[in-house]
RNA sequence: GGAGGGGUACUCAAGCGGUCAACGAGGGCAGACUGUAAAUCUGCUGGCUACGCCUACGUAGGUUCGAAUCCUACCCCCUCCA
């Protein structure tokens, strides 16, 4: 096993902030397996590769031996983490937590290993407390730390509401660091004062303080806003293959080393010589495959991320049809089709207005041929593939 | 409760009786160039079997040959005062 400055070294690797900043290499120095701790949110998990900073991590820690607690906040989760728009949610149903947490298992265990990952439900020591234990437990914070939170503090400050049980969910989360006795707690930089609250607590409850460690929100395919689904500029971790392969493919340069930085499982000295081959000549584009086989076969497996690096280079840089082209068959009317409605129908434009438009663009084309009348008709029985911009295709037969 | 300002397309933001399907910017899409990059340049960016028609400028009415633009009511948002 490397020293503990090597560990330091690749455990802080894309991380915002490790508080306190020399607190790591202390733990690590007792030479135990520690728990390592990061909650998650009940609530529908259709992860994106941003979350897997997280998540890797996580697997950073399990693979030099410690005790990973992957925590599912069912009931935190009846709060929701303050935000200031959303009330008490609706507490979920046990059937739907449990569907959740095992959608959350079948997507996590792609990165972490099943066997040695330790999944808690906060409920399962939260159920329990009475009345009397959540006094005892709020008794152990002050209003005036509670405001110190940014959130809380705007809302203060601004005279907007804030609900009394909105100050439970920090307290809530910081206990579930007390009932595991973590050592370190990992979450987004957004987490950071829930995190700390998790401090404070131990140490009130007689308990050495975890270690928090911030992990940034990822940038997003354009490289500038956060990943999210909302701004569709993510790659979901079930995408297919090939999709993933293109979207990877689609980032900048600049980018690319963000990524290689936070997603990419290879060693610092390794990302350190492939960036060193490509300032001396490499074609950045072939640093960028390497990525994204290594992402799509993490989700899928190599096999599949080969097929869609093959793919990719005989699509694009050689032109080619893809391999699969999805089918389907149209009616024509009264032996024939106009070539906008052909479009809409088949899928390829979602107006026939947009169909002219791409015509005139010269963006469709019928087997691999432009096209620019617009009044085009296609005779019922011709078969084609019909192609709009660079990445939509349909095999189109009429009758 | 009083005073004022505002609600326009995916977003921001002009327009203030006809020439407005609505300036401009961002975003998005397409074309060129490429490494399906980035940067750059160009075009497009409501719908409709389409040189015309239909639907749109908070909601509902009204004035007018004609309204996003004027009037009335209503809804919502913001600022200042209490």
């Amino acid at each position: 096993m490397s020293d503990i400055k090597e560990q330091i070294a690749e455990l802080t690797r894309g991380t915002d902030e490790v508080l306190p900043e020399n607190g790591l290499e202390a733990k690590l120095k007792e030479g135990r397996p520690l728990v390592v701790k990061a909650g998650f949110d009940p609530t529908a998990p259709d992860l994106h590769i941003g979350h897997t900073v997280l998540i890797n991590k996580m697997r950073q820690f399990q693979q030099l031996g410690h005790d990973v607690v992957f925590l599912i906040g069912d009931f935190t989760g009846m709060i929701g983490d303050p935000s200031g728009k959303n009330a008490t949610r609706p507490p979920l149903s046990p059937e739907e937590i449990k569907a959740n947490a095992e959608t959350y298992e079948k997507q996590i265990f792609k990165i972490l290993d099943k066997d040695k990952t330790r999944v808690e439900f906060n409920s399962s020591w939260m159920g329990d407390m009475d009345a009397a234990g959540l006094i005892r437990l709020a008794a152990r914070h002050t209003v005036a730390r509670m405001l110190e939170r940014d959130d809380f503090n705007k809302r203060y400050t601004g005279g907007l509401p804030i609900s009394i049980h909105e100050f439970l969910y920090p307290l809530v989360q910081g206990y579930d660091s007390v009932a595991l006795h973590a050592d370190v707690e990992l979450g987004g930089t957004d987490q950071k004062f829930n995190l700390l609250v998790g401090r404070q607590l131990q140490q009130d409850y007689g308990q050495a303080p975890q270690i928090v460690m911030t992990t940034p929100l990822l940038e997003g395919l354009d490289g500038v806003q956060k990943m999210s689904k909302s701004l569709n500029n993510y790659i979901g971790i079930t995408e297919p293959p090939g999709e993933m392969f293109g979207k990877i493919m689609s980032i900048s340069d600049k980018l690319m080393w963000r990524y290689f930085e936070v997603l990419s499982f290879r060693s610092l000295d390794d990302i350190a010589a492939l960036r060193k081959s490509v300032d001396d000549g490499m074609n950045p584009r072939d640093a960028k495959f390497e990525l994204g086989v290594e992402i799509v076969a993490r989700f899928n497996d190599i096999a599949a991320a080969e097929g869609a690096k093959k793919e990719f280079i005989s699509r694009f840089q050689q032109g080619a049809m893809p391999d699969e082209i999805p089918e389907l068959t149209l009616q024509s009317q009264d032996g024939q089709l106009g070539i906008a409605h052909l479009l809409k129908s088949a899928g390829l434009v979602s107006s026939t207005s947009e169909a002219f438009r791409m015509i005139k663009q010269g963006a469709v084309k019928i087997d691999g041929q432009r096209i620019d009348d617009r009044s085009l008709q296609i005779d019922a029985g011709s078969v084609g593939v019909y192609q709009v911009g660079k990445r939509k295709f349909s095999r189109v037969s009429l009758t």
